[in-house]
DNA sequence: ACCTGAACACCGTTCAAGT
DNA sequence: ACCTGAACACCGTTCAAGT
């Protein structure tokens, strides 16, 4: 009475329309794979709340039971998820983990393009998938020896290393950055996302929040006031990158 | 037919046995404070699912109808528990907000103790409320406007300006420090919450976790095993406070 | 082994009705 | 103005039954 447990698919992100697709086709097998790729779909268009047992049986033209004797429970679908999404934004990274059995050796890359690559990587990925952010950080906390954090860890910790970090503060700077991606990321995914369109009214939201900050009292809100500005005008990728060097400036100074 | 608007309180936080209440007294009215401060408690024992408003009508003894005439819906719930939660953390920080009719002059902090006392204070605020994190990163993203960013903000801010960081990249530390602080602590939540004891099991976890990373593939890797000695010697506090300096380090190294 | 679909115990929210 | 509580439309999950 064990279901299987295929390893989890690297490239689940098949890109459609945004629209409720009628229920399709159904020739082929259920497998955890296409449960997992419908899950991220969901998401995808709808958010955190998108996905459900309902509209995944819809989709998949299904029972519930055919799901559950896949997948364990929703929680479970959710890490398949995220951990088939991280695969995807990681495996073109400077770190590509099987490698194969050594191909035409790839041009060295600086670490200093080594960490933006995995640190963008991990940007993009969050802005595709706004709802990654937010479960990437639970799978975190909550399971650090899932499949998902190492992958993670790793990727971030060796451009760490790579970059000179003295070997004491590995561990700190890695969360640093690690706790920094995923916070940094997960807000600029909330900007683009607010008003459904990935650049229509990402600017009216923008301007929003530091016309806000600017009507703050002065006496008790000094520093918001002087930073609202900053925040608008910013370029977010240039923005971001710069959280990244400044980290990195501390983690090699000796910190 | 618009409820009453009351601001909300600070000290949401009363402690209570753990245990589910039963319904109790019902003389006094019904507010937005009582049902906060009841929000507050339920989210404390049984985290992030325990908020219900099935659970709220019993410990409140009222109907659903009830809670509705003083808060429009769930997630301005979580808000108000969100920002009461807050309040009560930074008031006792450096930088205490109305100061009131300049009272006696408290004795001047040093920049490095002003922030070590913020960051401090939310992380104590998160480990006692460990569906914190979630939250504040929720509400930050989804919306800078609300009166709760600000706060937080501004606090992390005043001490980023104190310690010399210059102007330009005021935004940029003080973001970083944010998410750290929110990243960091919400892990380390996590782990203390792992067991129900506040201690009990939390060397259980981690040790399980590292020895997980010890495990895994030395190819593939390399970096992650060889910190997983670090992850689980670390005393939390000082690992956490090692992560503030070193961002600190690089803002004001000039980044 | 794999799938079906009715059923169960919940959930947030509404709203006519009371005081 | 404030509260009651039945009702609605959902949700995740189970499980006897089919093939």
């Amino acid at each position: 009475v064990t279901p299987p447990r295929t390893r989890s698919g690297t490239g689940a992100t098949a890109k459609t329309g945004a629209g409720a697709r009628k229920a399709e086709r159904r020739s082929d097998a259920l497998t955890r794979e296409r449960i997992t790729e419908a899950a991220v779909e969901l998401l995808d268009a709808a958010d955190e709340g998108g996905l459900t047992f309902r509209a995944l049986t819809q989709r998949l033209a299904t029972g519930p039971g055919a799901i559950y004797w896949h997948v364990a429970n929703k929680s479970e679908l959710l890490e398949a998820a995220t951990a088939a999404v991280v695969a995807a934004a990681l495996e073109a990274g400077p770190v590509s983990p099987p490698a194969g059995p050594s191909g035409p050796a790839k041009p060295p890359v600086s670490p200093q393009d080594g960490m933006r690559t995995v640190a963008l990587g991990l940007y993009d990925a969050i802005e595709a998938h706004p709802w990654l952010a937010t479960q990437l950080a639970a799978q975190i906390s909550r399971s650090p020896w899932g499949a998902v954090t190492p992958r993670v860890f790793e990727s971030i910790g060796q451009q760490v290393r790579a970059l000179g970090v003295p070997e004491g503060s590995w561990f700190t700077a890695t969360s640093a950055l690690l706790h920094y991606i995923l916070g940094a990321a997960g807000q600029n995914a909330a900007n683009s996302e607010a008003g459904g369109g990935p650049h229509a009214s990402r600017g009216a939201f923008l301007d929003a929040a530091s016309t806000a900050w600017k009507e703050l009292d002065p006496d008790d809100y000094p520093f918001t006031r002087s930073v609202a500005d900053q925040m608008r005008t910013h370029d977010d990728r240039a923005e971001f990158l710069a959280g990244i060097a400044l980290i990195l400036a501390g983690a090699t100074a000796g910190a």
